[in-house]
DNA sequence: AATTCGGGGGT
DNA sequence: ACCCCAGAATT
């Protein structure tokens, strides 16, 4: 039995909404220009749709702008060490990304002679370009008419069908009946259908009256439509705690050391630390100091929550390996995720 | 199919 | 507090 009824999605109505609202973005080709024959530059959307990934758009800005600064083309990223990619990175969150990224552009350049490929195919087959990022470069650089399906496409569907599932239990068919309304305009849809989600169909308000997918919108037809996507239960976040030990020498340096190149904030700059466990662990500094106690970070991951104690003292600078010193107006140049950088300024060294 | 990956902005 | 965000890779 099918857990949707796909009637049609009014395809000319959103482009028509798009064409006066589009939002005005540093990666974004406007429809206007688009229709003059202005073709977007693969390589920024590219950029853009990584960094977007599970990413809000304000959060997105300064780092598109600094990236594409520091490095205008795929040559130019390709060319970068993956360090200073991490570096300007640090922040933004989910770092293999920013791996992938920097694979994904040698790949481009090694392979491709640096020019991205034009269908969702081939693009898809380079690291870091899932279905999504690859439907969607497809469709914004090449007009692919493929369907688009971001988070926002799953609550604008979810409502419009009014689906009494997960989302996810539903993916397939979701993704079915959008790619049946695709236009020829398949860039400016998708951005369109994106638009209209994090702007008309919200989270957490709907504002139905000046929506195009109105009259259509089964979700609005009876009772509220921020009732749907139906959610999964969710599971308690666990807590992991453990001590953080802040290291700075005569000079005022701090010691800092690179992580595991994957894993959890893989590849980053980090303090030492001890392991992350459900109960605290009795503190074992790393080497003999005169260590204070700068009380306590809480730091939310996706999936667990973090209580870091905090410890500092200065300490002989030959005592320890591994790592470096970094003086204190190099630390905001470093590849500190911001769990760390909350560490540093726990123990007054922000 | 489920889990592992950050961090911030909105409500 | 909680939700969600232009998801992908791994298990």
């Amino acid at each position: 039995m099918p857990l949707i009824d796909p009637h049609p999605i009014n395809a000319a109505a959103v482009l028509a909404w798009y064409d006066r609202h589009a939002r005005d973005l540093p990666w974004r080709v406007s429809p206007a220009d688009r229709a003059k024959g202005v073709s977007p530059d693969p390589y920024r959307v590219w950029l853009s749709e990584v960094m977007l990934q599970q990413t809000t758009v304000a959060a997105v800005q300064k780092y598109f702008l600094r990236f594409t600064q520091l490095w205008p083309t795929v040559f130019d990223l390709a060319a970068a060490p993956l360090d200073a990619v991490l570096r300007e990175w640090a922040g933004l969150g989910y770092y293999a990304r920013a791996r992938n990224l920097h694979a994904c552009a040698i790949a481009v350049v090694e392979r491709h002679s640096g020019i991205f490929p034009k269908t969702s195919e081939g693009l898809q087959s380079l690291p870091g370009i899932g279905a999504y990022t690859s439907a969607a470069i497809a469709a914004i650089c090449f007009d692919e008419r493929i369907a688009v399906l971001d988070g926002n496409l799953d609550r604008v569907l979810a409502r419009y069908y009014r689906l009494d599932v997960p989302v996810r239990d539903a993916k397939d068919e979701l993704r079915a009946a959008l790619q049946a309304n695709v236009p020829g305009r398949a860039g400016d849809f998708a951005q369109a259908m994106m638009d209209l989600g994090a702007t008309i169909c919200a989270p957490r308000v709907a504002s139905c009256l000046i929506c195009p997918l109105q009259p259509d919108c089964l979700g609005t037809r009876t009772g509220d439509p921020t009732m749907f996507p139906v959610k999964p239960e969710r599971g308690e976040r666990p807590v992991r705690r453990g001590h953080a030990f802040v290291m700075t020498d005569a000079g005022g340096d701090v010691y800092l050391q690179s992580r595991p190149g994957k894993g959890l904030l893989g590849g980053m700059t980090e303090v030492p630390t001890s392991e992350w466990a459900t109960d605290l662990s009795e503190v074992a500094y790393p080497v003999a100091g005169n260590w204070r106690h700068h009380g306590q970070v809480v730091h939310i991951f996706t999936h667990f929550r973090l209580e870091l104690e905090v410890w500092s003292s200065e300490v002989p600078a030959d005592g320890l390996a591994n790592g470096w010193w970094s003086p204190r107006s190099a630390l905001k140049g470093e590849a500190l995720p911001t769990l760390f950088r909350k560490v540093l300024a726990q123990a007054g060294l922000d």
